[in-house]
DNA sequence: ACTGTTTTTCACCGATTTTTCACCGCACCG
DNA sequence: CGGTGCGGTGAAAAATCGGTGAAAAACAGT
């Protein structure tokens, strides 16, 4: 699946260059020029990273930082002008996983990013929980040892779901991540996944033990 | 728990200024001085991260993390003189979480290990206040170790006098955080809400001791 | 083209949440 | 003393959401 990045910066110039270098490299890319849209953003589009501008209108680059580590785990790089140690450290220290300092070189951005993304990915190889087992490097889903037939979006919601264990995922978020950016508010084929996904994964489905409703927010799977 | 560092570095004098220093911000320090060892030792020791340095004698800096990375995801911070651009990129794609230029500030680096080691810790992104915990990686609140059922609104509500948590926030901040811009006079929603978390929250709802009421300005959230 | 599977769409029900409203009490002030 | 503004209280109406099932539509393989 695509990976979605948000690039919140106030300088039009930053916003333009970087943007079709994301698109570039296969990125989905959403623009915040401060920090009261970025938040907003952020709940629409559910990325898979931030590009945080520090020196913004509206509303500070550690406010952001602070405000979104407080709802989510989402990775954040610092982009900035400010190349003070005091900042760097007060950056990293209110959420920040990475820190560049501008004028930077793309190719350290993209490879930055690359490291940070690969990161979310790193710990996930195989989820086992009770008589569930899920390799996402084979894009196996095993229970009770015989395997699972699942289709591909009902394994995208699982994997999805399995990304953030034990970690809420909002309704629009699978919807963003498994169906694309344009269907934000197609929520009725989620129900529709999550129930087959019951089916055929929980021992009872109307009393789900792994995917656990959040209500009014979304799901989780549950360890 | 104490967490445990593997420093490797052909330069006593780095390894000499770096050690006590970590070893000051509690971690355990291992030391190894090239590539063979760095592998040997990162197998004893298991440790939770590793500072390391490019050039070595017996086995290479890149060789070292693609060793790592086959057989775990131990984050890896890379440290080295070579700031050249293509050495970074390499570097950051061969496994490397973060790359630091020689010489480095203390403190920097100490913040990016901060961070490398808080994204590998769950726990890391839990906020603690009182007798309340609010993890917000599973967008879960507990008050005394038992889950607390928060509605959306109200979850939003709390995490935004959390974020100034012993500061005051207006009322109107709150309105223009949960509901959004277009609603900033809608100040009595949040009557309701604060008095349904006093109820869920607070031991005697009526007389409250963490969400306490700044008159004619808002509410603040008190350890 | 036929068949079986997968995905999308729709409608209903019950439960929860959010909103709205009316009233109470209290402090402050002339 | 009475008025006024502000926050607390409670309840009822309105909106939203999730589970369920079923049927239509899209799709894949033969």
């Amino acid at each position: 699946m695509k990976q979605s990045i948000l690039v919140v910066d106030d300088d039009p110039g930053i916003v333009a260059s970087i943007t079709p270098a994301l698109q570039a490299q296969g990125y989905e890319v959403a623009v915040a020029c401060d920090g009261q849209t970025a938040l907003k953003r952020f709940e629409q589009a559910a990325p898979h990273l931030v590009l945080l501008d520090l020196v913004m209108p509206a509303l500070d680059g550690i406010a952001v930082c602070q405000h979104i580590r407080l709802r989510s785990a989402t990775p954040i790089i610092v982009v900035s002008v400010k190349g003070a140690e005091a900042d760097i450290v007060t950056a990293l220290d209110h959420g920040a996983d990475d820190y560049l300092v501008k004028p930077f070189r793309l190719s350290e951005l993209l490879a930055r990013i690359r490291a940070v993304l690969r990161r979310g990915q790193l710990d996930r190889a195989t989820v086992r929980c009770a008589d569930l087992e899920i390799d996402t490097t084979r894009r196996l889903v095993l229970r009770q040892g015989q395997p699972v037939n699942l289709t591909p979006i009902e394994y995208a919601v699982l994997a999805e779901l399995v990304a953030h264990r034990n970690g809420v995922v909002t309704t629009r978020q699978i919807v963003q991540r498994v169906w694309g950016p344009q269907y934000a508010d197609a929520t009725d084929y989620v129900k529709g996944v999550i129930r087959r996904l019951r089916v055929k994964l929980e021992p009872d489905p109307s009393h789900p033990r792994y995917i656990v409703t959040e209500p009014h927010v979304g799901y989780r799977f549950a360890e």
